[in-house]
RNA sequence: GGCGGCUUGGCCAAGUGGUAAGGCGACGGCCUGCAAAGCCGUUAUUCUCCGGUUCAAAUCCGGAAGCCGCCUCCA
């Protein structure tokens, strides 16, 4: 039973060996903070947070970086479109993804860097780099990184360079000694964010901030780096290329990328207008809705988003609820407490050095019933959530079936045996851990269902108090045998989309 | 032009050499006054196509077709 992960710098699946036992440091490239998040970004932050979870759950105490980029031409454009100060900006959209992310039950990673309060760490990275002849000034003010320097440039996105110089579609400096070196400092423009430096007032370039923030926070060299699939290159190459030519050693030990959200299968752009931003998907759809969506295919393969298959997922977390919400009602406690502790003690970690873990308790607990046995192996194949998914019905099914097989013993208002209820506890408890790594099934059942009735109330403008009053009057028919007026009240409410459930404890009712 | 990926039932989707998970839908059955929900069963002799390796391939190799991504500071 080992961890086994895809490891996009050798493209092969390789078994998770971390470089401190028990330890896992990992950055993921975040949002650069000029606008709104988009489902795109909600899938990688999922995907990280249940890699984050997965880790935490097997036990290894985690250290989870993500930054904000918060100092870069998008933001300083949109201050100036908008004629806010870049601050304003920047801090405006983190809040914004925090939201979002909170809404989503997105844990906070470790520790959440912002660029522009590290640039004294990256005037540093970029001194010593200049030092060892990595990377060069040049007249203005530009610092540039020399890709002729560090031998092993490409080794990640599988590229070489004179092929790309060849394939060039942009115009290059010619400060530049190489037509792929990258910026490492930008001299400032008239009112544009500024900091001092040895090279004159400016701003870092993109890919030295991950550089220096991940050296900050996690050594030189450490295990996991994601970030979404067109990160490759260059930012992640450039990262490579800057925190080798410096340490000498390896930066990152397995790379981890994510696939991309198309809209009805194009490809979210500007140009056709189709980007769709997290906060209106969160309008339409449950927050678990969501992540189980986004959860539904591999992490690496491509995912669609559209109303179908949305609708699809509403009916697969229906079908986990109603089965805990059979089960609670059969008198099977449901585990209120958590199974796993992801809560962390960020105190604890050791600021000073060049590394900061968590100071997490071991949540290490992935034992379980065999359901979760068949769950752990999927997630421990390179966090194979859609397999993991199996397991889940699996557990559903399999408890829908126990429930039938005793309804007439439930009916006749019996208790459950005790061999039955522990069977249905250990499903419910396996079903609530999966639930805890994918951030699902986080809610009581009863109320689940309750707070999806009242929305619908609430977007149909229906009165709740006028549908129950046909609805007692139709258990009035049906006791008196006048079924074709029950049947009528049924077609009634049936157009304005409700559907009755007669059950053992009367009758409900919910919307299509 | 360079690099990489994908093609599995009506739809979505696992599968990484040993004889096709799971979800949605459809159909049949049980249950129900009738339904709904749930359960049971059926729904791919076959994995884009053509070759090859192998006792054995959706899985490995070669080729073809179609689709897609990156090479533009877009996750």
């Amino acid at each position: 039973m080992s961890l086994k992960i895809y490891n996009t710098l050798t493209g092969k699946k390789e078994e998770f060996v971390p470089l401190k036992p028990g330890k896992v440091g990992m950055y993921v490239c975040g949002p650069t903070v000029y606008d709104t998040s988009h489902i795109g970004h909600a899938r990688s932050v999922v995907i990280f947070d249940v890699i984050f979870r997965w880790f935490r759950a097997s036990g290894y105490d985690v250290c989870y970086v993500r930054n904000f980029t918060d100092v870069d031409d998008k933001i300083i454009n949109k201050a100036n479109e908008t004629g806010h100060d870049p601050i304003y900006i920047s801090e405006k959209y983190i809040k914004e993804f925090h939201n979002e992310m909170d809404s989503l039950n997105v844990l906070r990673p470790t520790i959440e860097p912002k660029a522009t309060e590290h640039i004294q760490d990256i005037i540093n990275f970029i001194s010593k780099l200049i030092e060892n002849k990595k990377a060069y000034h040049v007249e203005g003010g530009d610092v540039f990184f020399s890709i002729s320097s560090f031998e092993g440039y490409g080794k990640l996105s599988g590229r070489n360079p004179d092929d790309m110089i060849a394939g060039a579609r942009i115009a290059v400096d010619e400060n530049k000694k190489n037509p792929m070196d990258f910026t490492l400092w930008k001299p400032a423009k008239e009112g544009e964010p500024a900091w001092e430096s040895p090279w004159g007032p400016g701003r870092p370039g993109w890919h030295i901030e991950c550089s220096a923030m991940s050296n900050r926070y996690l050594g030189e060299g450490f295990d996991i780096h994601g970030g979404g699939k067109d990160l490759i290159f260059p930012h992640h190459e450039n990262e490579i290329a800057q925190s080798e030519a410096l340490s000498g050693c390896q930066f990152v030990k397995y790379w981890v990328h994510n696939g991309f959200v198309d809209i009805n299968n194009e490809k979210m752009s500007k140009s056709l207008g189709n980007f769709t931003m997290i906060k209106d998907v969160l309008k339409r759809y449950h927050p678990e809705v969501i992540r189980l969506f986004l959860l539904s295919k591999h992490y690496r393969s491509p995912i669609d988003y559209n109303e179908n298959s949305m609708d699809e997922v509403i009916s697969s977390l229906d079908k986990i609820y109603g089965f805990l919400d059979r089960a609670q009602k059969a008198g099977v406690e449901l585990l209120l407490e958590p199974c796993f502790d992801f809560s962390e003690d960020k105190s604890s970690g050791t600021k000073d050095g060049n590394t900061l873990y968590s100071g997490a308790k071991s949540s290490g607990n992935v034992s379980g019933g065999e359901d979760f046995a068949i769950f752990r192996e999927a997630m421990d194949d390179d966090f194979n959530s859609a397999r993991g998914m199996a397991a889940v019905f699996d557990c559903v099914r399999k408890g829908n079936k126990i429930l039938d097989d005793n309804s007439e013993s439930l009916q006749n208002s019996e208790t459950l045996s005790s061999s039955q209820k522990e069977k249905l506890e250990t499903i419910c408890s396996d079903l609530k851990k999966m639930g805890e790594i994918l951030g699902i099934i986080s809610h009581d059942p009863a109320e689940y269902f309750r707070s999806k009735k009242e929305e619908g109330i609430a977007m149909k403008g229906i009165d709740p108090a006028f549908v129950d009053s046909l609805v007692a009057e139709r258990t009035e028919a049906r006791k008196a045998k006048n079924f074709a007026r029950a049947d009528e009240i049924r077609a009634q409410l049936d157009e304005m989309k409700i559907v009755l459930e007669d059950g053992p404890g009367g009758t409900t009712w919910k919307f299509v």
